[in-house]
DNA sequence: ATATAAGGTGTAATTTTTACACTAAGTAAT
DNA sequence: ATTACTTAGTGTAAAAATTACACCTTATAT
């Protein structure tokens, strides 16, 4: 590459870790590439920030872009600078992660032919990934897995109604271990934020639990005060 | 300015958010710029990455340029990106930040001509800053605030030998509250991390305290396992 | 000797956490 | 209709952690 004279000789990319709960699994959001670098290759959507946008403007953009999705809320947390972590050059990039309510529904399509396609991939079964995206990808499930205990991000996973074992499900994919049925319960509803509906759940084969939903206006109250798991 | 077509057309920088606890006092370190922008004012310690360094070498080079000071680890906490957070096109920031000791014996002499000169201030009485480090100071102080509560930093402020009303001051300085002192102290020992020295405070007009030091021994077998406050 | 200023200590009440196992309800198959 | 199956849903006692609270001790300075 020619050298530059001007101090703006940089890249700057943005990285998504988008976590999904679907089945029983934790997934993660990923692209197939058709670029180089990595032509081909698995990767973390993730793509150039333009000039005349801020970080989370690019991180929304980038996103809708690659996947087709919109209106995802997505939370900074690290950024990834090594020398060598791009072969084309020094691009440093800012990592954000968010969690998802995953079903049907949500068709992934990416706008751009920067990605073959978009797909959810359970994290148990993650290919190799392009770039450092692996280590990027740690990094984030280490970090729901400290912030899962103090915010109510689980219920990002879940669907808008949802029973209380799937919630502990949620847990215990996050945190990798088993917790107590009526240990959870008790204090999961302890902190007042889920609110019973007079529903069932529908489409099982056995007895139906109830539903619940998250309530943001009590939640809201809460804020500043730590909920603690 | 002119239109690059490169993709390599931003700045990176690293801010410190260096934080000191001297006289019972919360001080953060600044330097007065001597270049433009800002040419005169206050600003975190911070200045370009350079192309051939790692971020976190960055962030010990300039700070040692800056202030002279060395062997400071520091932890990155976020990245800043608005468009228009630097007056001469788009710099985007990583900021780090360190706990440290105060003492009469660290010299502070910027050993470059950026900065006239740096000094420790009262977060109470900060001046006007440069940029958006107003804002980074901020985000700062909201981070150690929360990772007091997990994390042994309260200690990095004091030095080697410390007595447990200095510990105290630092977590009532940080959270901003009040603590029981016999609460703190049954807490605080709980945790088996400090050990009690055969020595006594010095210098003081009254009843001098019992010294401890921190046990890094002790920590690092403590470490996964979560201490909370 | 006395005043001053911080050091250092214990306990009881309350709250939170933990460990632990059975019955209830609904579905599906026969 | 009976039965088997699967998950829902619930309580308690013991242990641990947290909270609120006040006085005597020790060293220095006058």
């Amino acid at each position: 590459m020619k050298e530059v004279l001007s101090i703006f000789n940089f890249a700057v990319s943005i990285d998504c870790v988008l976590f999904g709960f679907d089945g029983g699994e934790l997934k993660i959001l990923l692209i197939e590439r058709n670029e180089d670098p990595f032509k081909d290759w698995w990767a973390l959507p993730g793509n150039l920030v333009g000039q005349e946008e801020s970080l989370e403007q690019s991180a929304t953009r980038i996103l809708h872009e690659l996947t087709g999705l919109s209106n995802i809320y997505m939370e900074q947390y690290y950024t990834f600078g090594n020398v060598d972590r791009h072969p084309k050059g020094r691009v440093i990039s800012v990592a954000y992660y968010a969690m998802l309510r995953l079903g049907g529904d949500k068709a992934l399509k990416p706008l751009t032919s920067y990605a073959k396609k978009a797909q959810w991939i359970n994290i148990k079964e993650l290919p190799k990934l392009g770039f450092d995206h692996q280590n990027i990808f740690e990094k984030g499930l280490e970090k729901i897995k400290r912030r899962i205990k103090h915010l109510p991000i689980a219920f990002e996973l879940l669907p808008e109604k949802f029973t209380l074992t799937q919630v502990q499900n949620v847990y215990e994919l996050i945190l990798g271990k088993k917790l107590d049925k009526r240990n959870f319960r008790k204090k999961i509803l302890s902190f007042g934020v889920l609110k019973e509906l007079n529903e069932k759940q529908k489409g099982v084969s056995f007895r139906a639990a109830s539903l619940y939903k998250f309530d943001k206006r009590k939640y809201a109250k809460l804020y500043g005060k730590q909920i603690s798991f």
